[in-house]
DNA sequence: ATCGTTTGTCTACTGAATAAACAAAGTTTA
DNA sequence: TAAACTTTGTTTATTCAGTAGACAAACGAT
């Protein structure tokens, strides 16, 4: 096989294959002959595209369909159990691991929530939530196909993780790291936009292509899809919005600035104000965002403006966003998703006053459907995109 | 001809003549054998596609080049004149326009300042700038192959300007008023857009492909290249950056929200600040830009100290586009690009300490070197690239 | 039972790229 | 100066992917 820089034909072929292959996992069951109209292509090109699919256990050959008053067709289904990912979410304080197939379902899922451990701690606990989701992935032609980490910090190209702060975590070659230990395909990527992947893909994003999502947990990411795509900037180290500045001369932030976005619309933000005003939902507990949220949904009046004062400077930093980028969507996601009830009103109103019209056309704002799910699936589903970019290369 | 949804043996062909004819472009003179090379397209492709080149007058042949030890080469030169582009900047108080050839010289320019004009008389002014043009251009095989007018507004993907503030316009079809009038492909654009795509293809922004262009002028408007491409966004109306909030309870704008960035960074906010303490530079005669301008290289410590203000508002926002899109490079242009001299300092002061460090790496900031050319000379190029576009498909 | 329809495969063909041969026009070397 | 390389650009035979259309198999409707 020739490789030179601009070989062509195969390109051609791999992206109809590809195409074909799309087409399926979205229409399953589906005929040769519907995949041909729906993608324009000839049916005999459809016909050879699939019989490789089908020798790649890629594609299963179900029983014969309805007639329409000819012969009965032939119903292919994506084989989704041909092998299987592994997406972890690597929270502040936990971990979130889960085996998906290579449609993204859930088949097995593992948590494990701790406080304030230390690097080597978390590693073990990674580990030995990897070595459970491996023991429980069935037969299959493919086997494990990668394994997916998403953390909160910057991820630069390389897969090494520059920085996460809140995890006072530096430079660590976690890709590297895991990569030796267990022989596979690793992909580090930021939890944001791993989390905007899976909202694209299995969320509410699933038919836009401009969407914004934001993280909003201790701190706040943001993933950006632009054209249909996961935009990571120049090194990697795009979305970084909590660091937005929104107020000149505001809250000293540890970044070096001032004023940071994230110190008037996160997690930490909204304990800190309820620290403030000596909050508390469980005597002798510390006040959590569980702990408001249970205050709140108990029409406790405090916790409710907490929330609200929280939304309305969501709405600041999302008007921003919707200059920027004049997306079609914005997801709120993570954690801070589940107070959408209190947070949705105040952030509207922000929008409402002082968007310009014509941004809002053909827009909507919404929360994250797979709430913690996001960024282990999105992960996930990073790798499936690999595996098959590889993969439908290999037999030409 | 057939035109199913996804042929593709003619995508391979349209994609390597465009490639030839790039390379040819890029290098000439060149000859057949190089262009080979480079492109790792076979000698003979490469032959067969300059020969249509040739017959659709894109390219010449100049004489033999210098040998390396065999037969002579045939240089390849592209054709530049092959057609003219014309590019309009319409400003709040200024129309520019220019007449390029297809590799974006100029080959005439026009300017026209002005001020206080209403909608119909720019209109007539417009129209005279480019008949003036057309009547200039030079005899070609294909004449001028298109009209790009850049306004600083917002434009939908219709070409209609939706809203321009400075200008007070409010929903033009600009593009189809004169597409009716010169019978010939119009694009109108926002001017920070195109002002960026002027950079990226013929400034400062030559090697780059993640581009943030500010246009800080009367009002700031930000053009994104992303991946190397232009961003629009969903309906057209990204880059509205002038109003992003960077202080929540500022000063109010007309856009209906307060702190807006462009109330602090922009030439408006500059002549305001000047005004606001008297500052006269020709006596009877309203502060500018150009007095101040004129003050500050007379040592003028107060109308230095006003520029001064401006670039540290300037840095606030692009620390924020900095964390946001983690580009390779920040380009201002526009009017205010003039006073780099004295802005620079304090932008930069403000990145230094508050970036991220690991932003920092493989970044730059510079100022547009096309000044105020860049949005007429982008407009331009954007009708080149169309013509491309179309012209290559043709003898298929 | 016959006719028309639908499905999926097969065959002949087209169009584009490639490799290799080749002629033309140089340089270098003996 | 002639012979031997070198480089350039064209030409020819081949490969490969997609397409059109023929075709057989399988089905419904009359």
């Amino acid at each position: 096989m020739r490789m030179t820089k601009t070989f062509n034909q195969h390109v051609v072929k791999k992206e109809n294959k590809s195409l074909v292959l799309e087409t399926i996992k979205d229409r399953s069951p589906i005929s040769r002959a519907d995949v041909s109209n729906v993608t324009g292509l000839n049916k005999g090109t459809v016909s050879s595209l699939v019989s490789e699919l089908l020798d790649e256990a890629l594609l299963n050959e179900s029983g014969p369909g309805q007639s329409s008053g000819g012969r009965r067709p032939v119903m292919l289904l994506f084989n989704e159990k041909a092998g299987y990912s592994i997406g972890i979410d690597l929270g502040v304080n936990y971990l979130l691991g889960v085996l998906t197939d290579l449609k993204g379902n859930i088949c097995h899922e593992e948590v494990m929530k701790f406080k304030d451990l230390g690097y080597e701690e978390i590693l073990t606990n990674l580990f030995h939530i990897i070595d459970t989701l491996i023991a429980s992935t069935p037969e299959s032609p493919y086997g494990i196909i990668g394994i997916g980490i998403g953390v909160p910090g910057a991820v630069n190209k390389d897969g090494n993780i520059l920085l996460a702060p809140n995890l006072d975590w530096k430079n660590i070659h976690l890709k590297e790291i895991v990569e030796n230990k267990y022989d596979l395909p690793v992909i580090v990527e930021n939890e944001a936009n791993a989390g905007a992947y899976g909202e694209q893909k299995f969320g509410v994003g699933k038919s836009f292509s401009n969407i914004i999502y934001i993280s909003v947990g201790i701190g706040i990411g943001v993933g950006l899809i632009l054209n249909g795509k996961l935009y990571k900037g120049n090194n990697g180290f795009s979305g970084e919005l909590g660091h937005m500045t929104i107020q000149v001369d505001g809250l000293p932030c540890r970044c070096g600035n001032q004023g940071c976005w994230e110190l008037y619309a996160s997690e930490r933000a909204l304990v800190k104000r309820a620290e403030g005003r000596n909050i508390v939902a469980k005597p002798g507990e510390d006040i959590s965002l569980e702990g408001l949220t249970s205050l709140a949904e108990n029409e406790d009046k405090e916790a409710i403006q907490l929330f609200e004062q929280i939304g309305d400077y969501l709405g600041v930093g999302i008007n921003n966003i919707i200059n920027t980028f004049n997306p079609e969507q914005v997801i709120i996601g993570n954690r801070m998703a589940a107070a959408s009830k209190w947070l949705d009103q105040p952030l509207k109103n922000r929008m409402i006053n002082q968007t310009l019209w014509f941004q809002q056309k053909g827009f909507q704002i919404n929360y994250s459907e797979l709430s913690t799910h996001s960024t282990a699936l999105g992960v996930a589903a990073f790798s499936v995109e690999n595996f098959f970019r590889n993969d439908l290369l290999q037999n030409m």
